[in-house]
RNA sequence: GGCGAGGUAGCUCAGUUGGUUAGAGCGCAGGAUUCAUAACCCUGAGGUCGGGAGUUCAAAUCUCCCUCUCGCCA
């Protein structure tokens, strides 16, 4: 039998924001099953992917929250790069694409297809901040919206309809950086030209034809990649840009391209191919052995990327020459949260990192779940009662309990050593033949891409154990025939070593641990379905519990804390103001006061009419806090005075000073106080 | 708005080229059992397959219209 070999990427991460639940269940998760599963089959497997450190939402929030795009990317890196490592993705490399080796790829990659002439350069008008002397990206660029009058709307999309937009379709833009109209202004950019591609790109899709050859078998390919990218053929394909007026990215490697960045899109799947690079300079390996020849590329992505996937990555690559197309691109769909979709602006999510800080023992009870709740055909819900359900009903009833009577019975009975094999019953000879059909049955489905339904028939293996004593009931038996128990433990426990096998892609862990009972390694996947695992006299271990169950305590506080967070989560933040002189903060005398009076100013509901204990003097200061706070509480408390700021009369009563409060996003106001009881006069830098 | 994908038992989902009483797991009800993490095993109830019309001897499956959800694009 011939080898296959394999290289398999997973969605590079968007590295500004963490990892939910989402992005497991639909990307990284089924990619490192099918990963393990072709390990297990001896076949010689990479599997790469990294951060995708570029684009403007980088550049965007960077400037908002005032640090450098560096540093978000390096925060997320580290948060993501971790939480798979917690989580047990296989990655033989995670790398990033801000690394040199990535820009040194991305740009030669780049000039490979500038010069065999695979795009096209164009002159188009664009939105240019004239103070920021630059031209902005969609997002740059807020407005009001044609179709419903939001006036926050970006100059790609429209958070409030939905709708998607171009800049030009704004009405009254304004820059994001200035806050000033952006003028119109000519800029070139290099194009894709994708219409030169649309004949062989069907055949590809939809017959699986390459260059007159069979390259892939399209009846695998999901409904949704086929349908959506023969939409966009048929509806003609357009030139598409790959490079943007940017200051953050891969640099356009051509004189004269300053200020010109590589596409993030066209950057990031070239992101594997940097990612393979860095894996082999380590591993003395040659990177175009795993892009080049009989090898097959398998991307595993989410339902939203697969345009970029199955048409434009593809045609670059075979603009390229000498590197191969995908075998196919499991595009998954997406999964909801607790009946709404997930949302990182609204912090609905469950967000792998925490999970993972809060739950270190549950990574394969996690797995277990979000496999058997993939959305593989269309979004799927997660929710912390199926979690709970999944868990104790499936994972730890049928596959933990089996696990522990056979090993329990196996101590009761012959001091926990494997029994010999007797003469076979019918009953035996029939759970041997189901056994050995198993893993054939869950390989078939690993291979068709159905992990859900692959990861359940290894359920039905367990079910097959439990069925099995329950038929023979060896603890009736042994009060008057031991030598029949011996091989019906025998057999129990060649089940119990066949789990550990066949559950070793989607539980890499739990299937060690029941390895680790039976005193089992190195086995592989052609060991599977055999039921002579373990021979007459091995010892086995003393089994403890393999999978806890989940209370109702927990999936409670799950849900509790979920909702807690959504109405902590933060609006938009306000961008940082211009920078000031030290001069200029040194003039503000900031001081710890203590209040020793206060009241309520008549007939103004915000007001409070405060006295303040400065240390150089007493004074009274207006302060708009009654929603927050009531006269009577706020006596005593030390605070921070703004002690120079000129006076003025608020309501009749002169204010001299401001008491500085924190606010939040939904306009609640709390008082800056030192953490420790300084007194009052204490000055504030 | 255009296109793509989906809408199947209370829940999560299978249903290959149209063909006998539409399936599985969970949940629920009943039974059996006690080796085991009060677990396992058996039996059962539950669906006008989003709505409507059509093609056909026969439609969850094909065609058309409508409707809801998600995604892509303008």
């Amino acid at each position: 039998m011939s080898k296959n070999t394999y290289t398999v990427t997973a969605a590079l991460p968007y590295a500004n924001g963490p990892l939910h639940l989402g992005h497991v269940a639909g990307v990284y998760l089924p990619a490192d099953i099918f990963v393990r599963f072709l390990r297990m089959q001896e076949e010689d497997v990479l599997f790469v992917c990294g951060s995708d450190e570029h684009g403007a939402a980088i550049t965007l929030r960077a400037k908002k929250e005032g640090i450098t795009p560096q540093e978000i990317v390096d925060k997320y890196h580290a948060i993501n790069a971790k939480a798979f490592e917690d989580f047990d993705i296989s990655f033989d490399i995670y790398s990033r694409t801000s690394n040199k080796v990535h820009h040194e790829t991305a740009q030669e990659y780049f000039t490979v297809l500038n010069k065999k002439g695979s795009f096209v350069e164009k002159t188009t008008e664009q939105y240019y901040d004239e103070k920021f002397k630059q031209f902005l990206a969609d997002r740059y660029i807020t407005g009001t919206c044609p179709s419903c009058g939001y006036e926050e709307a970006y100059g790609d999309q429209c958070e409030k309809c939905g709708s998607t937009l171009s800049p030009t379709e704004l009405k009254n833009p304004r820059s994001v950086l200035s806050g000033e109209p952006p003028v119109l202004k000519e800029t070139s950019h290099w194009f894709l030209p994708l219409e030169r591609h649309e004949d062989w790109l069907k055949k590809w899709i939809k017959a699986g034809e390459l260059d007159g050859k069979q390259q892939h078998d399209p009846s695998l390919w999901r409904n949704q990649v086929i349908g959506q990218c023969m939409s966009w053929i048929d509806g003609g394909l357009q030139a598409r840009a790959m490079t943007r007026d940017l200051d953050w990215g891969v640099e356009v490697p051509v004189e004269g391209a300053d200020g010109k960045v590589l596409y993030v899109w066209l950057d990031a799947p070239i992101g594997y191919i940097s990612a393979t690079k860095e894996w082999a300079l380590k591993n003395n390996k040659n990177w175009k052995d795993y892009w080049s020849g009989d090898r097959k590329l398998v991307h595993f992505i989410g339902k939203d990327n697969i345009v970029f996937h199955a048409i434009i990555f593809p045609v670059l690559l075979k603009e390229h020459g000498d590197l191969i197309l995908p075998d196919n691109v499991p595009a998954y769909e997406f999964l909801n949260l607790e009946g709404d979709k997930f949302s990182t602006s609204r912090n609905w999510a469950v967000w792998l990192h925490e999970f993972l800080a809060e739950n270190p023992d549950k990574v394969d009870e996690l797995k277990y779940v979000l496999t058997s709740i993939a959305p593989e055909s269309k979004d799927s819900e997660f929710t912390w009662k199926e979690f709970q359900n999944r868990i104790n009903n499936e994972l730890a009833d049928i596959l933990g309990n089996f696990v522990n009577r056979a090993i329990v019975l196996t101590h009761k009975y012959f001091n926990g050593k494997v029994p010999s094999i007797g003469k076979l019953e019918k009953v035996d000879e029939d759970v041997i033949s189901a056994l050995s059909e198993y893993p054939d049955k869950i390989a078939s489905l690993i291979k068709r891409y159905r992990l859900r339904e692959a990861q359940a028939e290894a359920m039905n293996l367990a079910r097959l154990g439990n069925k099995y004593l329950a038929e023979t009931e060896p603890w009736k038996l042994a009060k008057t025939d031991l030598k029949r128990v011996e091989t019906i433990m025998n057999i129990a426990l060649q089940i119990t070593a066949n789990l550990s096998i066949v559950f070793s892609p989607f539980l890499p862990q739990k299937a060690k641990k029941i390895a680790d009972f039976l005193n089992l390694s190195d086995f592989s996947w052609q060991d599977a379905g055999k039921s002579n695992l373990l021979e007459t006299g091995d010892p086995i271990n003393e089994a403890s519990i393999l999978i806890s169950k989940v209370e109702e305590d927990y999936v409670n506080r799950q849900i509790d804390r979920l909702k807690e967070h959504v109405k902590e989560s933060p609006s938009e933040l306000s961008p940082q103001k211009e920078t000031i002189s030290f001069d200029d903060f040194m003039k503000m005398d900031i001081r710890v006061g203590e209040i020793t009076a206060a009241e309520k100013v008549p007939k103004a509901d915000k007001l409070l009419k405060i006295t303040v204990n400065t240390g150089l003097d007493t004074r009274t200061i207006v302060s708009g806090i009654a929603e927050h706070y009531s006269a009577d509480e706020v006596i005593g408390k030390k605070v921070s005075v703004l002690l120079n700021l000129s006076p003025r009369k608020i309501r009749g009563v002169e204010s001299q000073g401001m008491i500085l409060m924190a606010e939040d996003e939904n306009g609640k106001l709390s008082f800056v106080h030192p953490e420790k009881g300084f007194p009052p006069g204490a000055e504030i830098r």
